[in-house]
DNA sequence: TAATATTATTACGTATGTGTCATTTTTTTA
DNA sequence: TAAAAAAATGACACATACGTAATAATATTA
């Protein structure tokens, strides 16, 4: 596979991304695609199967893309508030940036997908290291005197699903920015943080 | 329209849903309705025009039947934390049930349907009308001196934030009934109820 | 029960989507 | 630059879904 075909097949994720921002994931389909990228139908083919396989590379793009930018976010003299702070501020802008993510495409690509029992679940390592990630954080903060919190694992999965509760509502009946920015003092003042 | 007609009517809607059930919105046709159905293609256009009428028409069914479920597990004698718990545990119960519910349509039909801007979100009264019910209840929980809550209303919102969590997570990644209990435990202890 | 109104069926024309393959175009290599 | 390899095209045969309308079956009414 020369040069050119990896340059085409990111073109064409590129573009089919942009078809599941605007679609959703169960409704697009490869004509969809074809027609995005303006190449021709054969051609999609030579390159992917199928509507889920491209969703599939689409993700493995984004999900590098976002890593790189929650660890460039983060500064060296950081405290655990400050780090969680910028975490969730990066959740929010996520969420209220409604038109162009692929939330709603990731939620139907899993509502399919979930019930295969061995199959991996992505959003599910996501969601799990999340957690894991906020725990460790609370934690620290908790032995720096910065936090209040009896069970670090709990609140931390509690922050969770706060935030995909927030993502959902988001995309389907619509949340303000103040109703985020409660939600995210909320959690700090579970925290024993009276201030954000 | 005859007595035979509004039986079919309800039929079909009836043999809908299952198929919504199983399918969530977005990949269901006139076609899998007319098959689950098992009448005539002519025979459903009859009644109905399309898939979003039928889901609406079914939306509408579900809704009349929770309200009546939920007015009926409330006995006289109630403390505003009984209330509060049987409400958490049979929005525990709906979204465990997971093959069952027309979870995963909702989510999809709303995913198109939100943009439309006046139109009525229906999923949005039930949200804000449920937020009502639960401030209502923490304050009067507050008066009694059950609970403890400087802001009700955030409160409420809250633990509806966190309900939407759960309930999408039970659709895409899963979630284990002690996953639940962990977080209506969370909601109490915030209210300052230590033991459920 | 005959006439009328209602309800139901099926097949048709149209539209959209699928995956493939013979062919053409472009790129690489010798 | 000629031959070989790789990449791309578009028309195809097939499948699925749509909405309708002529026709048939069933109820209702006179």
């Amino acid at each position: 596979m020369g040069e050119k075909s990896i340059q085409k097949r990111k073109y064409i994720l590129d573009t089919a991304r942009k078809v599941f921002v605007e679609k959703g994931f169960k409704k697009v389909t490869m004509k969809d695609i074809v027609e995005a990228c303006d190449i021709s139908r054969g051609g999609l083919y030579l390159y992917f199967e199928n509507t889920s396989q491209i969703f599939q590379e689409v993700l493995k793009l984004e999900t590098q893309q976002d890593d790189d930018l929650f660890s460039d976010s983060i500064k060296e003299d950081s405290t655990a508030a400050d780090i969680l702070l910028v975490f969730l501020k990066e959740q929010k802008n996520e969420l209220l940036r409604k038109n162009d993510t692929l939330t709603q495409a990731i939620y139907e690509y899993y509502f399919e997908n979930q019930a295969l029992p061995k199959k991996e679940n992505r959003l599910k390592k996501q969601f799990d290291s999340a957690v894991m990630i906020i725990e460790r954080l609370i934690e620290i903060g908790v032995e720096n005197g910065e936090f209040y919190c009896e069970d670090p694992a709990g609140c931390a999965r509690n922050i969770m699903f706060v935030l995909e509760g927030l993502k959902i509502c988001a995309q389907t009946i619509g949340v303000t920015p103040e109703m985020v920015d409660q939600e995210i003092a909320y959690i700090f003042k579970n925290l024993g943080v009276e201030e954000v």
